[in-house]
DNA sequence: TTGAAAGCGCTAACAG
DNA sequence: CTGTTAGCGCTTTCAA
């Protein structure tokens, strides 16, 4: 049979539905004897519980979904790593993504809130916070990357700004007093409010061709260190012996290509925002809403050095 | 109220049950008015269908899962993609991961399964193919990227060989005759198979010290791309003055780099896969299982030019 | 068209 | 410890 029921699974064992109950559920007041029966009979006939028909009956469902914003950009792998890891084994991780699109993020949001999960987590959503209040009002939320002022809605995000400084002091420690923050893309990044004045440049080929050239960058995100390192040795630089360089950013390449780099390891929002929603799921709703702020990592790596 | 029922809806709009259930499943027949009276007062009260008794009493619920492989590898992303845009809008599409250690894909493929799911794409899976197999007695199972030979399990395999006999082709055509299969990293690729024989170098900075150097360069994989082009600039070489470069993958940055690559498109294979599914649950399973090949694209970028 | 009735597979009291 | 009894919220016949 396809999908045997905990009815077919008590039939075979020769005992009462209620027992299998107990037995799937890991009860500890049942017999050894029985329960090993029940356990090779559920095996035999390759029984699995149906999470629809118990959730239904528990009215909750042991499920957490994760809303990515975006499943191309590693940051939100390096989230999901961390959500995974603070999930206890009793949490069902399920994940979702909008592919970056606001409308197709709520809609996925909305298909995650008809499993009726007992919390979800969204990671960099771009939807409405009307929306993410909406979803809060049927089960724990836990944001990540965004602070919303809801009494119910816990956030946890990074201090970039203190990556960005954090970064700056480096190189200044270092010796460095000729910094351009590097920002090449089409949005301008919202960092740049973080960096010095003055200090923002946007095409990594103009560094040169200014009177006194900076001694170091500070790349602002992946895909701009990526361009940059790049653009760097493209140039003829020498890397760190003409110029350093620190990224902001966790990309996948920096330890492999031993690049120094500044953020806040996403997998720290991950674990924190787990912890928080499943504390959420478990103690109820806290007086206040939950604000949380994880600090950034300085990773020095083999692109900077004192200036040559 | 948290969770409004169906028959909360009923009172609230003054009619049945059977008649929400009607509406709220998008049926025909039902008058406008007693439709739009049903559907203002699911707003009022902020109503959403529950997929758990919903599942439970149709006997099919809709979800399509995704195993995929490894959410830090940019191809399930693609992948990903591909499905999503094959999925009609009739289908949730949930992703879970293993997050690439065999042990959890399977404990993730049985959450998965727990749900009931119409069917599951497996991305890229590294469980045994004995557990593939009775996944597939519960459910129409697609599998990307591994060629099983299950008489109930569809696959979907990309022809990493033409990708390579492409880029050879290309570069042959260009007019380059020595040209060297790059393969960094810790596991040989399967891909050297595909290579002509005595080609397949594991150190980038090898090249330069053979006797006759070779003016064109294949690398096997993105990571290896993205090492190879490093050490080709670092090593003072222009690209493609000195020597061409094919990436054999898709990194994300190959556009932004302007790289030649050739390889199989990760969201063709998601697509395929998602059709195939599609397909299996609508009609039911096939006098055999499907077995489709995905052809690669060869995409010319900056990095190929004939020999300087 | 609309309403009533019978479950889907499971959990959670409760009584033995 | 074990069996019985109600539902959980929804779909689905089947009548009206």
């Amino acid at each position: 049979m396809a999908h045997p029921t905990l009815e077919d699974v008590a039939a075979r064992a020769g005992v009462s539905r209620a027992l299998v109950s107990l037995v799937m559920r890991g009860s500890p007041k049942v017999r050894p004897e029985r329960r090993e029966a029940v356990l090779r009979a559920a095996a035999e006939l390759g029984y699995r519980p149906n999470m629809m028909a118990r959730g239904l009956a528990a009215g909750r469902t042991g499920i957490v979904g994760a809303l990515l914003a975006d499943l191309h950009d590693p940051v939100y792998a390096a989230v999901h790593d961390g959500l995974a890891d603070e999930a206890a084994g009793d949490v069902r991780l399920l994940v979702a993504t909008g592919r970056g699109r606001p409308a197709r993020e709520l809609a996925a949001l909305d298909h995650l809130l008809d499993l009726r999960p007992d919390g979800v987590v969204l990671a960099g959503p771009r939807i409405a916070a009307a929306e993410i209040e909406r979803a809060a009002a049927g089960c724990a939320v836990t944001v990540i990357g965004r602070a919303l002022r809801s009494p119910r809605v816990d956030c946890v995000t990074g201090d970039d700004r203190a990556a960005v400084d954090g970064a700056i002091a480096h190189l200044s420690s270092l010796g460095h007093h000729r910094i351009a923050c590097l920002d090449v893309g089409a949005r301008p990044s919202p960092l740049r409010r973080a960096c010095p004045p003055g200090t923002v440049v946007t095409d990594p080929d103009a560094l040169w061709s200014e009177p006194v050239p900076p001694t170091a960058v500070l790349a602002l995100g992946d895909a701009t260190g990526t361009t940059t390192l790049t653009a760097l040795l493209r140039a003829g630089k020498r890397v760190p012996e003409d110029v350093s360089l620190v990224v902001h950013g966790s990309p996948p390449t920096a330890r492999a290509a031993q690049v120094t780099t500044s953020a806040v390891p996403p997998a720290d929002l991950g674990r924190l925002a787990m912890a928080t929603l499943l504390a959420r799921i478990k103690d109820g709703a806290p007086a206040r809403a939950r604000r949380r702020t994880v600090p950034p990592r300085l990773d020095e790596r083999a692109t900077t050095a004192p200036p040559g």
